[in-house]
DNA sequence: CTAGGGTTAG
């Protein structure tokens, strides 16, 4: 069975587990009655603006103080456990009923979800011949349709019908809506038709059934029937309806519902009128929403709150805020809600000073700590890139949720510590806290950034067995995940089993190719996904040059290049200038990648020289390097990759004197190349190499295997010649030996002998591949048989019969890089790194 | 049971 990986124990266990406890805290918190001093601060809030605002009152506050006696009953647990009742009955309690005992543990079973334990309780009550009240039925149906089981609702169902003989209308609809929520209309129709008393409640259970999974035209002929029986539809079939006309298409039928519910009267009724106003702005049709909204008497904040959503979803964050400000002005009673979509657009906007203000209205009314307005709140910070606001604002919230859980692990991972975010993950899940699709796609894109496959794979497959895999957002997700951690196999998987995939989708699996150096898939893949009618973005042309980039079709390139703007409206921005450079200067075509620098609608950034830089380096360019160099060490005097790669051209012209002042140069200003590192996972453990490194555990072994194929592979280049230390590693003169003992030669040694030799060997490396480990890597696969892949600070290297899937067709590390953390080094205890990782 | 609104992701 998979399971996911136990990570260490967290500072975040304790704080799930304290959060745990605050929950039933603030459950009795919300019993309480509506804190008056809340909506007093909301009519000071008001006056002050009006004051602010130089307006007059325009109507008295209508805010009264709402009391009532529910305080009084919070103390009452809502379950009662067989247990407790036994031990703690005094002489004084009256004798139970015969039965009730049982079915109270009935419904407190159903109400902590635990379907299982009820259905062994339920047969235990058969063979004792307790009979199971009808309030059990609806605890069990309840608890059968929260949890989407209809193999348990069935047998409910089953045992209704036989035990008992004349059902309430009201029990007859907990059956339905419990076909209904487990999605099995078929079974919902029948019980529907079979119905001997069909009330207002089964018609809507049906109708809104049928709407929501997407059979509009049969929830309206239940509509037409309905009125045909002579029933008079009430406000909740018509909001049953209106909920589900949520597109542009089917503005007309939200028209003629809207007609109906004039004729019969209801359009005075606020709830009704807000459903037919939200339906518009979903349809698109503002100008009638609108219409609706003013013509409303009576407007709550419910109302507002729609009509603000209509405005941030058509971007108009402004008129979204306006809104605000005008309800406000009205004296409309805020409730927590209202803030989610206020906060949505201040992130909109990235305005963190409106937001901050906002929060001090949130404060002011006591809402802080509510998940409603509090998760927003995080989510605003996370946007504004404000982290530690982020958190502060998440400790607040007395009950996180999913959602705000999910907040928090995007925020981890925007700020690149994904290992947190993954940590965040497993302790949710270890606590049996809810999970969504959204929390796992964040997964799924951690996973990646850590190149972790394993911990990938098993998010995926409990991604599977909880059915949380969002379309397109987490299957674009899986599609990049396992493209970057070496296994496009399950990459072009993933993507085959999208039913319709999107830009984003296609753009992943065409980056995957790229990457993966398969040029014509990838090229192949952009042509069917303009057969399908999807069109490419910004993205998708970087994808389609780095694919051209890592084959050296520079023809095609120059193609995609020139169509981008005619052909596909996609302006380019510099990250495409720079692919373009990058596959000229690869290709030895320095002058035109130069001219293209000078030329280019953008000022050139460091990629872009050091682009130019790289390929100056392989194609021995001198003078244009000097000037690539120059200009990139003035745009960032810290970056040791210009000084490598310039140390490097000296020293491949025989200008040793030149290359001894730039290496002089990089040790005045302190600056050091990144220690090479390489690392292999083996049955979900992740074992890592420096060069030289004697710490694991099979050191012996594995320094043996190495000595085996160092030796043919001396002998072979010794015959050749070929020994040349031309990679970044050579900036310091290094011994022969240590030459031999390299990162990924120790990580692919410890490959061989600890795993089975039908399996790809999978290396992944922080810095680019150097040469001699290329050509080394070439051999192994070619005397071992053994499939074996590289992925390094570039691209992935696929070794196979002594070839190389890149054609020995690669340079310089360049492009965009992510820092990764990663913590737990192997043999070098609590040592952070930091990764480059270009993908 | 008994209406209408929001927040998270590729």
């Amino acid at each position: 069975m998979l399971k996911v990986a136990c990570l260490p124990s967290h500072p975040f266990e304790k704080l799930v587990a304290r959060k745990k406890r605050q929950g039933s805290e603030a459950v009795v918190e919300a019993l309480l009655p509506p804190c008056s001093h809340s909506t007093r601060l909301v009519a000071t809030l008001i006056q002050k603006l009006q004051h602010h605002l130089a307006l007059s009152p325009s109507n008295p506050s209508r805010l009264s103080a709402n009391n009532n006696d529910a305080a009084k009953f919070a103390q009452i647990p809502s379950w009662v456990s067989l247990k407790r009742t036994s031990s703690s009955s005094s002489e004084k309690t009256p004798p139970l009923q015969l039965g009730r005992v049982e079915n109270l543990h009935l419904v407190s079973l159903s109400k902590q979800a635990k379907l299982k334990e009820a259905r062994e309780f339920l047969e235990q009550m058969d063979k004792a011949g307790v009979s199971v009240s009808p309030r059990s039925y609806e605890s069990l149906l309840e608890a059968c349709r929260n949890l989407e089981s209809l193999s348990v609702g069935r047998y409910i169902h089953e045992r209704l019908r036989r035990t008992v003989k004349n059902p309430s209308g009201f029990l007859e609809n907990c059956v339905l809506r419990m076909y209904c929520d487990c999605g099995s209309l078929v079974d919902a129709q029948m019980v529907f038709d079979e119905m001997a008393e069909r009330n207002l409640g089964s018609w809507v259970v049906i109708m809104s059934a049928y709407a929501q999974a997407g059979f509009l035209e049969k929830s309206f002929w239940l509509f037409s029937d309905m009125i045909e029986f002579g029933i008079e539809p009430n406000s909740v079939i018509y909001t049953g309806l209106l909920k589900y006309l949520v597109n542009p298409s089917l503005v007309e039928i939200g028209r003629q519902v809207h007609s109906h519910v004039i004729r019969s009267g209801l359009s005075s009724i606020v709830a009704i009128n807000t459903a037919i106003c939200n339906m518009y702005v979903k349809c698109g049709w503002f100008d009638g929403a609108k219409l609706v909204f003013n013509q409303m008497d009576e407007k709550d904040s419910v109302a507002w709150t729609g009509l603000m959503v209509g405005y941030t979803q058509a971007r108009k964050q402004r008129d979204a805020l306006d809104l605000f400000v005008k309800m406000l002005m009205e004296g409309v009673e805020l409730d927590q809600f209202v803030f989610s979509i206020v906060l949505k657009a201040c992130a909109g906007l990235e305005d963190l000073n409106l937001g901050r203000q906002i929060h001090g209205y949130i404060v002011k009314l006591g809402f802080e700590t509510d998940v409603s307005a509090g998760t927003p709140l995080v989510d605003f910070y996370v946007k504004c890139l404000n982290f530690e606001s982020a958190c502060r604002a998440f400790e607040r919230i007395s009950e996180p949720s999913d959602v705000s859980w999910s907040a928090m692990i995007c925020g981890y991972s925007q700020i690149g510590n994904y290992e947190e975010a993954v940590k965040i993950f497993t302790s949710l899940r270890n606590n049996s806290l809810v999970l969504n699709s959204h929390i796992y796609t964040s997964i799924f894109q951690a996973c990646f950034a850590l190149a972790d496959f394993n911990l990938g794979a098993q998010a995926h497959a409990d991604a599977i067995k909880r059915s949380l895999i969002s379309h397109l957002y987490g299957d674009s997700a899986l599609v990049s995940m396992y493209s970057k951690c070496g296994r496009l196999d399950y990459a072009t998987r993933a993507f085959e089993s999208i039913p319709a995939p999107d830009t984003v989708a296609w753009t992943a699996i065409i980056s995957g190719n790229a990457h993966h150096g398969n040029a014509s898939e990838a090229l192949e893949l952009f042509g069917r996904m303009q057969d399908c009618g999807v069109r490419p973005n910004a993205v998708t042309f970087v994808a389609v040059l780095t694919a051209c980039s890592h084959s050296g079709l520079v023809t095609e390139a120059k193609r995609y290049m020139d169509s981008m703007h005619s052909q596909y409206g996609v302006d380019p921005t510099i990250d495409h200038y720079n692919c373009m450079i990058d596959i000229y200067a690869r290709a030895g075509l320095l002058q035109e990648a130069f001219e293209l620098i000078k030329n280019m609608p953008f000022d050139p950034d460091k990629t872009s020289w050091k682009c130019l830089l790289g390929g100056c380096w392989t194609h021995k360019n001198l003078e244009l390097g000097k000037i690539a160099s120059e200009n990139l060490l003035q745009l960032d005097p810290e970056d040791a990759a210009g000084y490598i790669l310039l140390f490097n051209l000296y020293a491949s012209s025989g200008k040793w004197e030149e290359a001894a002042r730039v290496r002089k140069l990089m040790t005045e200003r302190n600056l050091k190349k990144e220690l090479s590192c390489s690392w292999i996972t083996v049955k979900g453990k992740v074992h890592r190499f420096i060069v030289g490194d004697k710490h694991h555990p099979q050191t012996e072994e594995i320094y043996l295997k190495l000595e085996e194929f160092n030796h043919s592979m001396t002998m072979m280049n010794d015959e050749n010649g070929l020994l040349t230390k031309e990679d970044v590693s050579s900036t310091f003169p290094e011994r022969k030996e240590q030459l031999l003992v390299h990162s990924e030669r120790l990580a692919m040694a410890f490959g061989l002998i600890s795993t089975p030799t039908n399996t790809p060997i999978i290396i992944f490396k922080n810095l680019r591949a150097c040469k001699d480990c290329h050509d080394f890597a070439k051999h192994l696969s070619d005397i071992t048989g053994r499939r074996i892949v590289v992925r390094d600070a570039c691209r992935f290297h696929h070794f196979q019969s002594g070839q190389c899937s890149c054609n020995d067709y690669w340079v310089h590390a360049s492009m965009s890089s992510v820092s990764v953390t990663i913590n737990g080094l192997l043999g070098v205890e609590n040592l952070r790194f930091h990764f480059h990782l270009c993908l």
